[in-house]
DNA sequence: TTTTTAAATAGTAACAATTATCGTTTTTAC
DNA sequence: GTAAAAACGATAATTGTTACTATTTAAAAA
């Protein structure tokens, strides 16, 4: 089997993702940890933020335009997506099982968790118009 | 301003969409419109899926791997993404007009719809296994 | 320590999905 | 019918991401 080493450039990345709250695409990573590390390839970033996904390090984060982008935080909470600008933010709620429960009663294979993306304009926008 | 003018290919590939309940991807579409009009392009069938959902005429589904898949139902409904297949299916599930005000309570901007995808594993793959 | 191994890297090529371009065809208004 | 512009088919280009390969590095064994 595999086994994980210890990598400089793994390191970096999670505590890139971890410091900023702003769920940063690959690329937006890779531009950051370039300004110390000139030589970190964005293959490597790839590979690191889908590693660290897999482990259950990082989520991923996918709509329906432009590249993925990536969330350190763990707990379990929803997200925002401005129509005008893209940005991603927080939503101070709790994902609710009972909405796992609800569908899995009228579904006929096994439900064990859910996405929610809310859409909208946000603040900043709002003001803009 | 851009006025609309009538296509055969359009209203064949509304159709097409309106006609089947497996959230084709634009690929689907067109291999299954080609049987028919051997000299159709993938291009077409791209700009008028996208244009029909500009035109709320159809939805488009998003998930974190491969193509996007198209929806012709605009009956308010949920998604069910089995995790082994790849296979969606609906959920008859109407989503709540009441967790959009709760994630806007806690939200600065405008939220005016949200989107959910729940993921499990569907009853075909359950007996597989 | 050195040696050995396997994982991880940087750099680049390849890939999949989608969009843009462009010359031609089709729709539609006059 | 004629003309303007919308849509087409074919194909090139773009975007986001993954795969490949020779080299470097971490960590275990000698």
């Amino acid at each position: 089997m595999k086994t994980l080493k210890y990598s400089r450039q793994r390191e970096c990345i999670k505590n890139c993702l971890m410091g900023r709250r702003d769920h940063p695409t690959a690329d937006h990573i890779y531009l950051s940890i370039r300004e110390n590390d000139p030589n970190i390839s964005l293959g490597t970033v790839y590979r690191n933020l889908n590693l660290l996904v897999e482990l259950g390090e990082a989520r991923k984060l996918s709509f329906g335009y432009g590249p993925d982008r990536f969330d350190g935080d763990l707990t379990p909470h929803y997200h925002f997506v401005c129509r005008e600008c893209g940005s991603v933010s927080d939503l101070p709620l709790k994902p609710s099982d009972q909405l796992n429960h609800l569908a899995q009663s009228c579904c006929g294979g096994r439900i064990d968790s859910h996405l929610t993306y809310f859409y909208g304009v946000c603040q900043d926008c709002l003001k803009k118009v």
